[in-house]
DNA sequence: CTCATATCTCTAGTGACTTGAGAGTTTAGC
DNA sequence: GCTAAACTCTCAAGTCACTAGAGATATGAG
């Protein structure tokens, strides 16, 4: 008997969002009141804090519509569950590579660069000119790394 | 006298990306041939070189846009870019706190699942409740962090 | 000149949502 | 019971940074 708002609350996810996992399959369509609401139980709360909690572990809604899967087949083994979990993992530390070479580069550029005008300007040189990188990128442009947007 | 796949390899770029940056006004209209082909000078290479190099720092294209900007005009203060790498570090070393987090979770939760079913699986168990989770992920739903899919 | 390769435009698709408009529903207080 | 605020509904479109594909045209080496 919770309604959708409610359940958005509980699980830090916004209302719409709640719907678009609906709209996908990936959370079953609720129970309505007269007058056209969603009405959840507690299993929607747990399946909504499933998929949310594996979100911010960095699963893609596949990954976890196989997991979903597989949890609604209990005689499954654990077996495959694990392997995406242990390729999950992978790419985390992965990702988390990436990232401390990006966080040396960036420190180095913000610390030299103090005051002056842009035409001497530390990180634009770094940026503009590849030879001063201290760290590898050299597999650009590669299938399976995203580029994120952070600024 | 470059044409686009020749910029393209050498900046680890695809074409269409290349054509992209010049819709949205990153890249300036190059110069055409009779046939209508685009041919570049070593100024378009230099700037899309740029972009690049921000794109794998994981700056924005808003950001990139706005350094460009500034390079455009060596008079500004340097400080005014020195702050978008600031806030540009600061944003990777969150993600690298989280992503560390992640891998924490995630070790454990493989480690832990050795054989059986589904139906016992700790991977599953961990994910649905939120309290067996060791690492704390108070402010889900937060703005300016995405959850990016990896699996 | 031929022909493989490169390039052109244009449209649509991706993932995982987010935003907004405009209308209807529920609920708490009186 | 009534009203007003808060919540919810559907549907469409927008976001970011590309990526993919179709079908037509251009280029350059031999």
């Amino acid at each position: 008997m919770l309604a959708i708002g409610t359940l958005a609350k509980k699980t830090g996810t916004k209302v719409q969002t709640i719907r678009y996992y609906e709209q996908i399959g990936l959370m079953n369509t609720p129970g309505r009141t007269a007058g056209g609401q969603r009405r959840y139980e507690v299993d929607d709360l747990d399946r909504l804090a499933f998929i949310r909690h594996s979100r911010q572990l960095g699963f893609s809604l596949d990954a976890i519509r196989e997991m979903l899967e597989l949890a609604d087949n209990p005689q499954y083994p654990c077996e495959e569950v694990n392997q995406i979990a242990a390729r999950q993992l992978a790419e985390v530390e992965n990702r988390i590579d990436r990232l401390m070479s990006l966080k040396t580069e960036l420190s180095r550029m913000v610390t030299q660069c103090q005051g002056g005008h842009v035409a001497d300007c530390r990180v634009l040189k770094v940026l503009r000119d590849h030879s001063e990188c201290l760290t590898e990128h050299g597999q650009s442009g590669q299938a399976g790394f995203n580029i994120h947007p952070l600024v």
